[in-house]
DNA sequence: GATGAATGAGGTTTCATTCAT
DNA sequence: TATGAATGAAACCTCATTCAT
């Protein structure tokens, strides 16, 4: 049932996984205790789904805001802004989903862990292209560079999920910016750090940017 | 006791503070439950010593560390590079210390809390200063530009906080490097983006940094 | 449960309230220690509910037996005999009455203080109109004399109140009879002191009171 | 230490002898939980020294007062305001005395036991000869009557013991009088009942005791 | 004399879970 | 489909007590 998962979802939020209890679920849910066993096997499980439905949903909606676009530097924001969209609309779930990463064990964790990979790979994948693109972009001037090194992207990829996935600990709607803003400049900062909101060089590349995100 | 703290902090880490029972920790100090309990009044007290500590240390080492160097630049990749040597060295201690954020209430916590905002104000003021000096940097280019807005350095301050927290999550001291290699990345990320590692034009910059880390 | 009720009513008796440990109460039930927690939420919920049953039994109770019943000495008979009765009957809850007065706070606590001071005054009520009674029965020889001051009612409804709280302490049912003797007793030093026992010109009152009881 | 003891015994009157914890009676004395038991050989013991001298004391005093005093009626109540007294300046100590009846076991409990029961024989005693002398005074009224029955001075002791010490339950200093005071409504309404304090025919006899007990 | 350090046993309470209905 | 009743295990914590110093 969505309405019990949407609750606990809540719960799991404000209490983490451990520190939730299932009478906390039941209360939370209105649905008597043994009524929750008679839906969700588990504690556990219950993790399990409220992770795959949230991840999925991520993952696939994603893959439609991707589906035609073809810009590699759009395709990064999209990335992102999706990312966050979600995030701050779901951060609870969001909130559960980054925390509670161990502790599903067996078959169930394995699950997760292949959506959170396939994940991962979009991300990797959309990087990767954007550092290709950009050596043609930026022409001979790259010349005999090495191409992109994995590793170099695991990390920059991976720093980008932090940058992302930190703000459940510090976003507050009121001073911070909707998705939109966030996404904007998170963006900027993985792509051309901290002197894209500087003015050191990079506005044209910003407004460039600017105006496609305003047809998107 | 210091030991007693060593191996709760890593028990705190692997379990979380939820999940770990006082008698893990019992299991893992060797020592009895009640002995524990004669040093600490609490778990939570336990979780506080902890956080003070480790959150202490890093502040202290930092300062010490940025004490003598005057480059803007420089000045944010120590604090990066701080960050993340702790991180990696302690990388229990500061999973526990990122994680169990609201777990103590009342002095306790506003402590903690204190102790954190100060080390966030530290970050702030490095990037202010990174952007005020850019601004010469770059040259009548940049004139009449606005001052670098308060929100947009709060913005990054806590992209870079998820960046560098965030590792716990994936790091693999096999693959990954060590604290200065991913410092370097994700100094470069922070400050020029994606484009730092790719030749997109920050090579210089890179350099001059190479050199100076080189001395320090 | 009545029934759990009343073997814990048995071991507080036995043990006293903190002596007791929910252990021992799971033992002397039967039932699971988490299967007591599953109907009283806590040790003390569970002596506020002893103690307001056994109160408000024994208020209830009295003011039945009081009910039609006119003359001033043989209602403070019915009172002492009473609480005599249920008092041996009943003597653990008794104890527990009596000795746990100052473990329940809040609310609870309050509750039963309610309950208690309506027995006190029912007591106090029925010393009053004895003595006001009294004045009339001994005729002109009373004269002019100053109505029962509140103070001394106090102090001798109190008294009474120990007389038999402190039952518990040293009745052994073979060799000290049943709560109808008992009650005599206690009513007669009461009412006439010990000169009552004794022959010193009572021996009228005692007969009439006699009668009267043979009757109830 | 006397003043060990002596602060031992408030915390055992405030919390009850389960209740109290050493560390509670190492915090109220100022000395180190180990340091308790250089002094005394365990919790239990601990008690058995604070009733042992408590009771001692009473015994002791009572029989120096007794002693010369003939008059039935007046020894009586010496006795009563001899227990009052110690009871209302030491009532913390009476009230641990009362409470702590069957705790300790063995050759402590046993010798508690055996100055509770010399004292109860001293105070059956008086009432004894109080009777005996009373059946004369009130002279060939009371014609053939059997000599006062043991059981019905059993319960007439225990029934004053009740009075007393039920004490520590109500008295309010400032409203309920001194021991003076209450040992003479006291004393009143266990020689004379109720009717003592009501004029009904002892005035003559009161008169007399106030006489008395001038002198004392 | 007196104590800091340490402990095994046991305190109250809550946990996730089951099962008859 | 849903629940009230019940439970074993384990949670955090405190107990009276000991012992080396």
């Amino acid at each position: 049932m969505a309405e019990i998962l949407r609750h606990a979802t809540e719960v799991f939020c404000e209490k983490g996984y451990e520190g939730a209890s299932m009478r906390d679920l039941s209360r939370a849910t209105g649905m008597s205790l043994a009524g929750l066993y008679y839906y969700f096997e588990s504690k556990e499980k219950l993790l399990y789904l409220i992770q795959k439905h949230t991840f999925r949903t991520v993952v696939d909606t994603l893959r439609q805001r991707l589906a035609g676009v073809r810009d590699p530097e759009q395709r990064i924001r999209i990335f992102i802004h999706n990312h966050l969209e979600y995030f701050l609309a779901n951060s609870e779930a969001m909130s559960v989903l980054s925390h509670e990463d161990d502790v599903l064990r067996g078959a169930a964790g394995a699950e997760i862990a292949a959506i959170k990979r396939e994940y991962y790979r979009i991300c990797v994948g959309l990087v990767a292209d954007w550092k290709r693109g950009g050596s043609v972009k930026s022409g001979a001037a790259n010349g005999g560079r090495r191409h992109a090194n994995d590793a170099e992207i695991r990390i920059a990829v991976l720093s980008l999920f932090g940058m992302m996935n930190w703000i459940y600990t510090w976003h507050r709607p009121r001073t911070d910016g909707d998705a939109g803003a966030l996404a904007r400049q998170m963006g900027d900062i993985f792509l051309y750090g901290l002197s894209a909101s500087n003015g050191r060089g990079t506005t044209k590349r910003r407004k460039r940017w600017a105006n496609r995100t305003a047809a998107h």
